[in-house]
DNA sequence: TTCATAGTTTGATGATTCCCGAAGTATGGC
DNA sequence: GCCATACTTCGGGAATCATCAAACTATGAA
């Protein structure tokens, strides 16, 4: 029966539904500290701290030490392949229960990952950046050009300051929705915050969907399309 | 916190080992009852039977009937990719317990992978046929060139016949022993019905090793090769 | 040093799961 | 019709798990 490796200890870890909430989020990219995954999945510290560290043991999560800060990401690439690969089969498995409101299409279309936007829009305006060549370079080594740091600067974003804190300026962070980038970091972070504070959009609370509003959307996309 | 299809669910019925074990056994591709399942998890009947009604509802297997027998397969090639997406990870989170058979190996060789040929012999396979340029493309695009539509013809294997299922015709497939690319598609299926036909290998029942004869293996790779 | 924050470890407990045996249902052969 | 085979459903007991609160450790700041 012993044949190749045993795939059920580490599927296991993913069927706990605290441990892939956390994974999920991890997916997006960015590396996360204990306190803020607990928070992510609705979790006391104690709860995440010791997923944790089975999930480090299995080899499916990594950390990151930064004084008394331990940022935990996804080990390597296999790891969010698998998790990848697990979603067509559960969005099957999943459509066989009772579930399915109006929450899922808006989910799609404008959520808010962690602190930034993630989404239908959030990927338009992540290829709008690019393309405007406010942001450059792959995946792994994206900053914000001089352009870019102007057109923030004119949004009040003080892409300087934002560089300063430990946290990463911008980051690529894959969508499930969309299979495309958004952008993540504090950059994303700030971005988001910016359409909030314009009243162009709110976030519901407790569901992650952001809810804007028509000409709230119509000016975010003059906004970041020029 | 509930963004994406719920994985967890998935994942927990994987992750029990019973279950883990039945559906690496449906891995190899042929379609099994319930009580050689049984036999093969060493479970009960009624265990087994519980189990696959269970992965029958989240779409993870599928049934055929014929008379009183009930043949279990994986649902479809999303279940075989999931599964096979946590052999890598699996594979390091594995390496803390005490194992590795004779078995192991001869899997990483050469082993069936649903319904088309994985392990190394398949990656070597597959990165000539794109160096002849008898497949091009990238990943996501992968297709069989004209040359290679005449190449496979004078195998008796009808690119154009198999193109018509919904099934693609090609793609590429990521091996866990090798993390290197294999054929998979139609075409991977019918090139590896093309190799059990002529008598060069021999799939070994209720593993998913394929064995190769000295001979058989030689005149495999010139097949392929040129 | 001393305090506050971040994270780990350690029981404890209530819920869930795993798996069986026994009894029930369907199908084909005689 | 009747039996054997193939499978499903039911009920239940032991084991495991998920999760928490509280106590402990480590790190940076004042």
């Amino acid at each position: 029966m012993k044949e190749g490796p045993d795939i059920s200890i580490v599927a296991a870890l993913i069927g706990n539904p605290a441990c892939a909430n956390m994974l999920t989020a991890l997916l997006a990219g960015s590396a996360l500290t204990a306190t803020e995954l607990a928070h992510e999945a609705g979790l006391t510290l104690s709860t995440v701290s010791g997923y944790l560290s089975k999930l480090g043991r299995a080899g499916l999560v990594a950390i990151e030490r930064q004084g008394r800060h331990r940022y935990f990401r996804l080990a390597d690439r296999d790891v969010a392949i698998a998790l990848e690969a697990l979603m067509p089969v559960a969005t099957r498995a999943g459509h066989l229960r009772v579930r399915t409101g109006p929450r899922d299409p808006e989910l799609r279309r404008a959520r808010s990952c962690y602190d930034h936007l993630a989404g239908d829009l959030a990927v338009k305006m992540y290829d709008r950046f690019v393309e405007r060549k406010l942001l450059a370079g792959k995946s792994d080594s994206l900053r914000v050009t001089d352009e870019g740091r102007r057109f923030f600067a004119k949004a009040g974003i003080d892409t300087d300051a934002l560089d300063n804190g430990r946290r990463p300026l911008c980051r690529p962070c894959l969508d499930w929705s969309e299979r495309r980038t958004h952008l993540s970091g504090s950059l994303g972070a700030a971005v988001f915050r910016y359409l909030l504070d314009r009243g162009w959009a709110v976030a519901e609370r407790k569901t992650r969907i952001v809810r804007f509003s028509p000409a709230g959307e119509q000016k975010a996309r003059d906004w970041f399309s020029r």
